[in-house]
RNA sequence: GUAGGCGUGGCGUAGUUGGAUAACGCAUCGGACUCCGACUCCGAAGAUCGCCGGUUCGAAUCCGGUCGCCUACACCA
């Protein structure tokens, strides 16, 4: 379905040609002037200065053509240029009518050319709980994969697991320093070894913490994490087994704590799955010549005469002959490619490594590990923040693991909910959690991705303003409409044309949705939903103010306002979708 | 030091391919409704868009300079 501003913009070309004008002229925007008119096209003030001719005769005679069409209900020429044009009611009424019909994308078509996208997010270390700073990452890479993936798109989700390394060394040798009598630790075993993990995942998240600390005060004791390290990357057989239950047991466990996010991936590769790629890798690089010597470290050069700043080279071995994340990286875009081929692959990180990932990108097209026309995409978020504007913590000043966060937020949702005591037990704690993700979600996702924000749990979790539980509070209100009025939501029934003002306001509003989801897609911006859905939800809410729909006496008009309740239902539910949440029956 | 980002009413944020009176929320003040579920609606007050200059008929937006804050600058990920 065409969007709207392309079918009026069809028209005013049109226009514009007809007079004589070029048709580059007759693009149209939404009126920065609501109170003038709905659209607006300024294309007479620039084709003034070609034509040598005053701005407003020009939109004069464009005006003038475009009266004609039963599509507009005003359209006039205004000083010093510009053309006003609001749509007829009835016009309106049909484009809406035909959104609803469509009931499962009202109106949003699918990319022409789907592009195969791979988006890197989530980033957590194995044997670590989620903390605060995996939240960004989280929430903006799932609602970019929805988004991009209703657009059209053929998308997967990786979550790019931190597996790989000294972290994994400490935990054996802080292992076996607890339990020496395992028989991962006994050489000379030649069975297999047991299928249930030696410890649970509360013991690793305790293991993990305590070797970090030890090798930090002892040497002999680090030295020792890292000869497990070289072991265990070097075939050791009870060490391996041990990675295999170490990986199970914080899968399970992050999967959980994922979901909880409503979360998921597609994907639940790591950085191990890279490793057997690297050897090829590097001996090629060095073979086409790309990789040297410098100071020691195997490098290559990424520098451009463009750049404006110093680029150093990306490192791809250390001194010592290991590898490091940049070869890690290099290796996984390898697999990658193999195996997926994809046309675009977007890494959702922090914003502090976007000079890192240039290296690594610029590398990675240079060594021709990535063909030159793959879209290598970097998302960089901005830190979250606490009232203080500086860096969330704890009141103890460490970092807040992250379902500590969430359950924060879920008990102040839940207080709410006994407050007004509208439901109780399990379906009171369930609502809580689903706003509550709400709060935090939208919270998030309202900011550019790239700016830092401030984590203000109040003022996320209020019911009135800009947060989720406003939107989520509409929606439900709508519902209860919807059901007190015995009406199908998916039946796509017609609208008729508007009774007031209101009612017009949010119809307009409900014809953006298209160009909403599509700048959001191609921006990856879902900041950009945020504030459609904010607009529309506020259209409705004035529409809702000044309207009795359920005492509406005329059969018809009534059956029309549900119609028109439906879609915005519909419309609103869609786009919290593609933020990565979603709406409870009653709240 | 070099490079990049940011700076918009008291607070939190939109808006940056240049376009009409700089938008929204919170907070403040005044009304309406309290009916279809924590509400909602209408209105008021409040910003020389960090500062200075330039380009333009027109600049929050582009250019130059300047101040402030944040960040990154190879053997950590």
């Amino acid at each position: 379905m065409k969007q709207i501003l392309e079918l009026i913009t069809d028209k005013v070309t049109e226009a514009f040609e007809t007079c004589g004008y070029d048709k580059k002229y007759g693009w149209v925007s939404i009126s920065n002037r609501p109170d003038l008119c709905e659209f607006q096209c300024n294309g007479a003030l620039a084709a003034a200065k070609e034509y040598k001719k005053a701005p407003i005769a020009i939109a004069g005679e464009v005006a003038e053509r475009l009266q004609t069409l039963d599509m507009f209900e005003k359209c006039e020429s205004c000083a010093p240029g510009f053309i006003n044009m609001n749509l007829s009611k009835e016009y309106l009424a049909s484009y809406v009518s035909s959104m609803s019909a469509d009931t499962k994308r009202m109106g949003v078509d699918k990319v022409a050319e789907p592009k195969k996208v791979m988006i890197d997010y989530g980033g957590p270390n194995v044997a670590k709980p989620l903390h605060v700073g995996h939240l960004r990452s989280a929430v903006i890479g799932e609602s970019i994969k929805r988004t991009l993936r209703f657009a059209g798109h053929d998308v997967i989700g990786d979550v790019h697991l931190g597996d790989w390394g000294l972290q994994m060394g400490l935990i054996i040798t802080e292992l076996k320093l607890r339990k020496p009598e395992l028989v991962y630790f006994d050489d000379t075993f030649q069975g297999e070894y047991p299928k249930e993990a030696p410890f649970t995942i509360s013991e690793l998240e305790e293991i993990y913490p305590c070797a970090s600390a030890k090798s930090k005060e002892d040497e002999a004791y680090k030295a020792e994490a890292m000869d497990a390290t070289f072991k265990l990357q070097h075939g050791n057989r009870g060490y391996q087994a041990l990675l295999g239950h170490i990986l199970t047991v914080s899968v399970n466990d992050l999967k959980r704590n994922y979901e909880k996010l409503d979360v998921t991936f597609d994907l639940w590769k790591g950085e191990s799955d890279a490793q057997p790629y690297i050897p090829d890798m590097v001996q090629k690089m060095k073979d086409d010549g790309f990789a040297y010597i410098s100071d020691g470290a195997l490098v290559v050069d990424v520098k451009l005469d463009t750049d404006t700043k110093e680029v150093p080279p990306c490192m791809i071995l250390k001194s010592d002959g290991a590898s490091l994340y940049n070869t890690t990286d290099l290796a996984t875009m390898v697999w990658r490619m193999k195996d997926y081929n994809p046309d675009t692959m977007i890494y959702v990180v922090d914003k502090r490594q976007e000079l890192y990932f240039t290296q690594v990108f610029r590398c990675a097209k240079k060594t021709g590990i990535v063909p030159e026309e793959t879209n290598l995409h970097f998302i960089g978020f901005g830190t979250m923040n606490g009232k203080d504007g500086k860096p969330f913590k704890t009141r103890q000043g460490g970092v807040m693991r992250l379902e500590y966060l969430l359950s924060e937020v879920e008990e102040k949702m839940l207080s709410k909910i006994q407050e007004n005591g509208t439901m109780e037990g399990e379906e009171a704690a369930k609502t809580a959690s689903t706003v509550a993700l709400s709060a935090i979600k939208y919270g998030d996702l309202s900011n550019q991705a790239s700016k830092d924000y401030i984590f203000d749990i109040d003022r996320f979790t209020s019911s009135e303003g800009n947060t989720g539980p406003y939107i989520l509070y509409t929606i439900v209100r709508m519902k209860s409409i919807l059901s007190k009025a015995g009406f199908d939501k998916n039946s796509g029934a017609s609208v008729l044309a508007a009774h007031s003002d209101s009612e017009k306001a949010l119809m307009l509003e409900l014809t953006k949705f298209s160009a909403a989801v599509n700048s959001a897609a191609t921006e990856m911006a879902p900041h950009k939903i945020c504030a459609y859905i904010y607009d529309l939800a506020n259209a409705f809410n004035r529409f809702y103010h000044d309207t009795k729909i359920l005492a509406e006496e005329d059969a018809a008009v009534k059956n029309s306002y549900l119609s028109l309740l439906a879609l915005t239902d519909n419309v609103l539910e869609t786009a919290i979708n593609l933020l990565g949440f979603e709406a409870p029956e009653r709240m």
